[in-house]
DNA sequence: CTGAAAGCGCTAACAA
DNA sequence: TTGTTAGCGCTTTCAG
């Protein structure tokens, strides 16, 4: 008789066992009919006698019978679980993103499990693993790196669902939902020039971060269209937060040579570089233009306000849940990539500089 | 024979059918053992000859097999998850305590799943329940409302560890951390009557919220200790997003007996009123002076800087884990409840008024 | 040291 | 209309 209760290690930990809750067996057998006529009635499909239905119903809520999505998910194969995996949950970027995911899956009768890489590859490929041994339908992925990704490329060989958002990995036949990066990065930069700018310096994160490296590519093609070398010393590399982004900046104006416009790759460099210059007493513009990827509430509120780069991500979430449900659903046409475009919204942070 | 291929309700589905992922039957067969000796040696338990096990692992290898944790669970009872259930994912209090419960979780082996109530009763009922049936092995929650919690009763009722954080709902058995909501709201309020303040504004969420209430509470014994009436016009009543505190502040200045002073309870009612305040032509702290509940990263960005009642952040998050893993642990002694001081940080946006 | 078999809770094909 | 039964993938006794 395998019928020892389970999960007995030690004895005290009895005293806590949760109450085994109430299984369909209980139900049928208080409502006298067999298990598959309870879990007719509870499920509400094939053919039940009216009077059986109700004694079930009466039963099921007399016990307090919830249901086990575990075992039904055993034996259907999945849950009705998507995934999110962004690089850091307290990213405002991701934080909205994960909103947006979180209403439209609701919608759609999913809940969604939000598991954050915080930009490490390792923990990225846990998680994913976790996520998949759950069996959620499908899961939507902002990868950490742009290369060691056999893990992801398993899964979709696997079959799993899968949208990339924020960062496309090109090689990964899957689809995806991103902005115009060096599109973007390039307006920003030539808009620099354009002011007189010749001394422009770049904040960004490791150009392992695909979206990093996509805005690195606008930043250079933006300086050698218009014959402006690219100066090693005026890159700062800075993982994203605020800290380290103000000890980039402040390195970055420790040079001989200051660089008199800064461009930041996403909101919290930015941050963290206007608070650096507060803090070396550089005024925006008069001692320094700024320009930031990616719009945020703090920008209107400096003096004057910060000219960004802005992104549409209130349509991030919803067209990649979208898209989500499109192959768990069973669509099968090649990858879908979509790229948004980015809108410059020049505000007063950028000065124009006259050429001696 | 129940053998037919499931999942097959259209022709075209099954074109996208997810690969059937290997299972420990399959390992078996291929290392010539017995399921149950397959799974000895990839769990690493009994007896497994060392010839067997290195088989066992080859194959397990070479198939590429993952582990089913939905069958695991089935088995064991519970999954190795917890559920966070955040009144709103961005805001930035609940975007770091989901980041710092994440880490802790992670820390002991369990992944996170955060569900956001978005503030709505009914949605938090739909999560919990849908949390339990997964079967995690706790949840930490803050709970939407004060009153009509009888599925948290419930939850508790059936022995589900359950840690309440932010918003305590004094009549649930449960452990909880939170921080002194009225005794910051008061030391707000009395900050600004001591600089001779008057007519002092309070801009805060429906007292559904119970933080809001403590808040509100806190406002007003601050104000009849010192001998002020409470004025209802002075109280204005939004929900907790940028948009609604701008207007609700915008209401609040539309009276003919402007307020001298304003207390805002949380950092997204902070925003919305400087931006209010700046839209209507009012300087801080000339016009109007401002103390808010919960610092944030833009309360050093104004000039000058804003007043605030700041919170332990970073201690809530990793403490809820450790009383909910010490919970699941079986640990049995009454509920803990704990509770953070508050500090408040006087910055520049309270000025001394001069009375008559 | 290994294998057979039971059973977690649920659903669904099939028989009655 | 209802019941019987198999089985999802896994772990774990118990008997060899």
């Amino acid at each position: 008789m395998a019928g020892l209760p389970r999960s007995c290690r030690k004895p005290e930990e009895a005293l806590l066992a949760r109450k085994k809750s109430t299984t369909v067996k209980d139900v049928a057998a208080a409502a006298n009919v067999s298990r598959a006529t309870a879990a007719r009635a509870l499920n509400g499909y094939g053919y039940v006698g009216s009077a059986a239905a109700e004694r079930v119903l009466e039963a099921a809520a007399r016990l307090g019978y919830r249901g086990n999505r575990v075992a039904q998910a055993l034996r259907q194969g999945d849950l009705p679980i998507i995934g999110f995996v962004p690089g850091d949950i307290q990213n405002p970027f991701f934080a909205k993103v994960a909103h947006d995911i979180d209403v439209a899956a609701r919608g759609s009768q999913h809940s969604l499990l939000i598991a954050s890489s915080e930009e490490d590859l390792e923990q990225e490929r846990a998680l994913l693993d976790n996520l998949r041994a759950l069996n959620v339908r499908g899961m939507i992925v902002a990868p950490a790196s742009g290369k060691d990704n056999q893990h992801l490329a398993r899964l979709v060989r696997e079959g799993t669902p899968i949208v990339l958002i924020d960062r496309v990995l090109e090689d990964l036949p899957c689809d995806s939902v991103a902005v115009d990066n060096e599109g973007g990065a390039r307006e920003a930069v030539e808009h620099l020039i354009a002011h007189g700018h010749r001394r422009i310096a770049l904040i960004q994160d490791d150009t392992r971060i695909v979206t990093a490296r996509d805005r690195l590519a606008g930043y250079i093609n933006a300086l050698q269209a218009n014959g402006l070398p690219v100066d090693q010393r005026l890159i700062a590399v800075s993982s994203s937060t605020v800290q380290h982004a103000i000890d980039a900046t402040i390195r970055l104006f420790s040079q001989p040579e200051r660089p008199t416009a800064v461009f930041t790759v996403d909101s919290v460099m930015t941050t963290g570089a206007l608070l650096a210059l507060r803090s070396m007493g550089l005024a925006v513009p008069r001692d320094v233009s700024l320009i930031g990827f990616d719009d945020f509430d703090l920008a209107t509120f400096t003096d004057p306000q910060i000219t960004v780069i802005a992104q549409p991500v209130g349509k991030i979430g919803p067209l990649a849940v979208r898209m989500l449900l499109d192959r768990i659903r069973g669509l099968s046409e090649p990858p879908r990539h979509v790229r948004f475009p980015t809108r410059l919204i020049s505000r007063g942070s950028v000065s124009r500089i006259f050429l001696p």
